[in-house]
DNA sequence: TATCGAACCTAAACCGGTTTAGTACATACC
DNA sequence: GGTATGTACTAAACCGGTTTAGGTTCGATA
């Protein structure tokens, strides 16, 4: 009711003993004798008290809180899986070492500048995650700039000094192509995302070497921008060609889907016309009509280890590397081989881990 | 560099003042005339001082932070176009007062009582917002004996004496079934979400009523769990009725998606024989093939306006209702009226706001 | 037996703000 | 001219922890 939670002082004297001894009791420092320490934690339990974060907060000058600011309009955020698995995968780190996340989902990039020079100047966090990295990103060095411990999302090493926690999404674009390959694909097109994101340019890239290294020239690139629209937009333009491509594969699940509706919507048969493949696996992918084709990544280890990455960081250790898989390529029923024109004969699979045959469960 | 962030203590030296004065000044307090004022103010600009929030939510006894806890898995929040939206919502009030939004996203119920009972203990938050709401939800009362201030989200009024904000999701079960029966419809199934969450049972009792309304008798139910595959199970089970329905109205759009789809593998036709309506309005809804007809809330106002109750709840207020528009059915390509067999002529709609006719834009 | 060191514990400073009590001075009123 | 009323400001207490400096007591050692 009205009674406020106790404070160490009243532990304290209930247990007949000093702020300090309490103190040292909780935190299991020396200082404090066997059973005057067991004394205090049975009054502690007694009264029901914990420490106050607030108080805890200030004596040690930490937060003892992350922040993750996210730039994004509710539509592409909202039917992204990414955030959902990474966020899951970060509090499985904090919430066992007392830390929480704080949340800002802003707009813009202006609000996202401001987003972190506040939470710096206030001292709400003690570091951030970085996600949706461009390739000329000022965030970084803002960061620097601020003091704010900071773990960069999807950064290859090398691309700077800042500590970040990687997966070469590479692989996955790599074994989609060869797997195209190997079902007899020959004009094989990509709908990429937005040039500034590295994700964006990445997955391009890996789709360009893929094709060369297979002996192909590539086919038609669209650049688009993640989004459902953008994803329908360039398979209008790469069905329009004079010759359309006979797969396509994109740079995330959303534009797959978006794009595998279009061909269908305009009489295309997937994947007997066409054969299309994502990236992101969407809880989704499995449940459509046909099941999507789709490079499959363990977002949820990746928060895990950047949450990791950051509390050492904060710790002010250096946080060694942390292994990830790789994406793989779960094949489902949205590709198969070409059926006329200029198709060639089935190749086999040559490199690379092999992809998984995905059935719906039960 | 090595050059900490300055305290207040710092701009009051430099000022030529106390520490209290500079706190008066930067509160817009009397107690400090307004040369004085001014002089104080451009100090603390030169300086760079942010007040701390560590020290503030100490002295004031609150953290300036709320939570918000999630008991979901990955899979069923990464495709859930309800809280990137909400969490956008809520975000824009938060953030121009000052607060800041704790995210808690845990996997199973203890974890989530647990996570309330830690957030209250250490006072890392000073109000919480309680979602997925269940018919006998232990939740409130738990938070009450806590003493959060909490702001139950979707829950009717008069369901307790918690403090609410509430959206009537069944208007948007109704339109969708008026609009079937006006499309001729006569045997209108519905898959409807768990019975244990409030949205689950709400949405059904809508359809129950409304097809009663219209004079018919209800179709089968099936009760899902507003996942994927329990869409398509739901889906299977209802087609594999002696007397099919040709329509079916879903309780949320991750399963309307992944019926349609089960649905067109099985060959049957999609608007032709069988009419789909979803509910949420996801982002992908308009660029599927067919486009999906589903019922759109307003969730980022929701957020909005729960945002405002939770801090007027903080504050000591009691917090005025907040009108928040009703669902407005969305109309697109996934209905259409029914082709053979019992279906009568198509009526006219009768009664409530017109529902909108969506084309995809440009 | 005097001295040293370790173990145990307390008092007090400290983190960075807010807020209350109190002081100094000017103005207003009778 | 003395008292009442403000205004502008300072000093100090306070929020609830952590941490440092210091003080006893005790046993061990010289």
């Amino acid at each position: 009711m009205g009674t406020k939670r106790p404070t160490i002082t009243d532990v304290a004297r209930v247990a007949g003993v000093s702020k300090g001894a309490v103190s040292f009791a909780l935190n299991g420092k020396p200082g404090v004798g066997a059973e005057t320490r067991e004394r205090i934690l049975a009054v502690a339990r007694d009264l029901g008290w914990t420490p106050s974060l607030r108080g805890r907060a200030l004596s040690v000058s930490r937060s003892l809180a992350v922040g993750l600011v996210i730039a994004r309009t509710p539509e592409t955020l909202g039917v992204d899986p990414f955030f959902a698995s990474f966020i899951t995968g970060i509090e499985t780190v904090l919430s066992e070492r007392g830390y929480a996340l704080m949340l800002h989902v802003v707009s813009d990039e202006p609000s996202e500048h401001e987003s972190y020079r506040r939470l710096a100047a206030t001292g709400r966090v003690d570091g951030v995650f970085l996600t949706d990295m461009q390739v000329h990103d000022l965030r970084p060095q803002l960061l620097d700039d601020l003091g704010l411990p900071t773990v960069v999302i999807g950064l290859s090493p090398g691309h700077g000094p800042w500590s970040s926690v990687y997966i070469d999404d590479r692989p996955g674009i790599t074994a989609a192509v060869e797997h195209l390959v190997a079902l007899g694909h020959r004009n094989i097109s990509h709908v990429a995302g937005p040039a500034e994101f590295v994700h964006g340019v990445s997955r391009r890239a890996a789709w360009e070497s893929a094709v060369t290294d297979a002996g192909l020239t590539p086919g038609a690139c669209i650049i688009s921008d993640f989004s459902a629209q953008g994803g329908a937009d360039a398979t209008n333009q790469l069905l329009d060609l004079a010759e359309p491509p006979t797969a396509i594969v994109y740079a995330n699940d959303l534009m797959a889907i978006a794009g595998m509706s279009t061909a269908i919507g305009r009489g295309v048969d997937v994947p007997g016309q066409l054969s299309i493949v994502g990236f992101d696996d969407s809880p989704l992918a499995a449940y459509l009509q046909p099941a999507l084709t789709t490079a499959r990544t363990d977002v949820v280890g990746w928060g895990r280890a950047a949450a990791y990455r950051l509390l050492a960081l904060v710790d002010g250790e250096k946080g060694g590397e942390i292994d990830l898989p790789s994406p793989v390529l779960v094949v489902r029923a949205s590709t198969a081989p070409p059926c006329h024109q200029g198709a060639g004969a089935p190749l086999k699979d040559r490199r690379g881990p092999a992809p998984i045959h995905d059935r719906k469960k039960s």
